[in-house]
DNA sequence: GTGCCGTGTTTAATTTAATTGTCAATCTGG
DNA sequence: CCAGATTGACAATTAAATTAAACACGGCAC
């Protein structure tokens, strides 16, 4: 989401300095020339004040941005949402993309040693399956018990009640998938 | 443009707290308080961090927005977009709203002591009037030569050369009006 | 009632954005 | 060719957003 090429491109396409700009939008030609190169996230309320200037609505401005950077494949790790408060001995639940828009939700997933899923059994529709990558974890599904490793993998109707307990010492992490989504 | 309140409403709608979105979006709950009180104007880059995590576009959050506040009637002081660079003894002009969405250009003028519009006469499309709120100014059409005072008006076709001169001692303000816009 | 969790808000400290002033590079006119 | 003006970028300071920690309010179990 390159905002400072899209403001780079409308202005110029109107010609308009970064200075003249500025001095209508109330603002400095040393920050246009930072938010167009990247280098700093304007505010809201200061990107409001330059597309008022321009003029452009919000709407508009990044409405070309997001047709423009669509359909997205790629999913840089820091862009992945948080499903879960981090705090010792939780798990981390990490997704990948807006599962919403999707029938498919894939996790990468974080068992500190100790961590549990709890006592009480998770069940819902769909089913989930995924490979461990690191450290081990003991996967309860139904009444079967399992002693999973790095590099096994695990799927099962979600229906059917489950847990998962890191029983190890180190921390493991497993990358998981689910249709459809749940939350 | 009450973006705490749109912010507000999406996440409420959608059954998340401050904490959960702001652990999702990686920020902090305060941060969220923040900015749906409207004590802070978000960077777009925390904004963003937000909206994907709901998930909604910026194009949807903002359009939304738009529609709703729009058509717009009333303009703050600090909304006018300055058409002049200030400066010592710099003419200031100020406009009201979008002249470009519109046929008419409404302008807060400023001219300090000494201020001029340039020895070589102003000419363009058009009818242009005003009255004096502040001070007095000589105006030039053509090759006639006023003094206008506080209070007093003008009236005349753009076409014709002009020029304005303050050559009294204090500020002199005017709000004038021009069709259709010039830039 | 008391204690506990969940909510949203507020405060001081920190991090980040925005301003100010300056720079080299690029035009423009004399 | 040079002087003056204009452009975008940069470094240091100022202003503002963000954090982290505490606060106050309202349920809800016990």
């Amino acid at each position: 989401m390159d905002i400072g090429q899209r403001l780079k491109q409308i202005r110029t396409e109107r010609g308009l300095s970064q200075r003249e700009l500025a001095t209508r939008a109330g603002l400095t030609n040393g920050t246009i020339s930072l938010i167009e190169t990247d280098k700093t996230s304007p505010s809201v309320a200061s990107l409001k004040s330059l597309l008022d200037a321009i003029p452009i609505s919000m709407a508009e401005f990044f409405g070309a941005i997001e047709e423009q950077d669509s359909p997205k494949f790629i999913y840089r790790a820091d862009e992945f949402i948080q499903l879960t408060q981090d705090g010792p001995g939780q798990v981390a639940l990490r997704q990948l993309g807006n599962a919403r828009k999707h029938t498919l939700q894939v996790l990468h997933e974080t068992y500190p040693a100790g961590a549990d899923t709890g006592p009480e059994f998770l069940a819902h529709e769909g089913e989930e399956a995924g490979i461990i990558t690191r450290g081990q974890i003991e996967l309860t599904v139904g009444d079967t018990i399992g002693l999973l490793n790095c590099g096994d993998g695990y799927l099962f109707d979600s229906r059917l009640p489950h847990r998962f307990r890191n029983i190890g010492t180190e921390p493991c992490e497993i990358v998981s998938a689910l249709t459809p989504p749940v939350f």
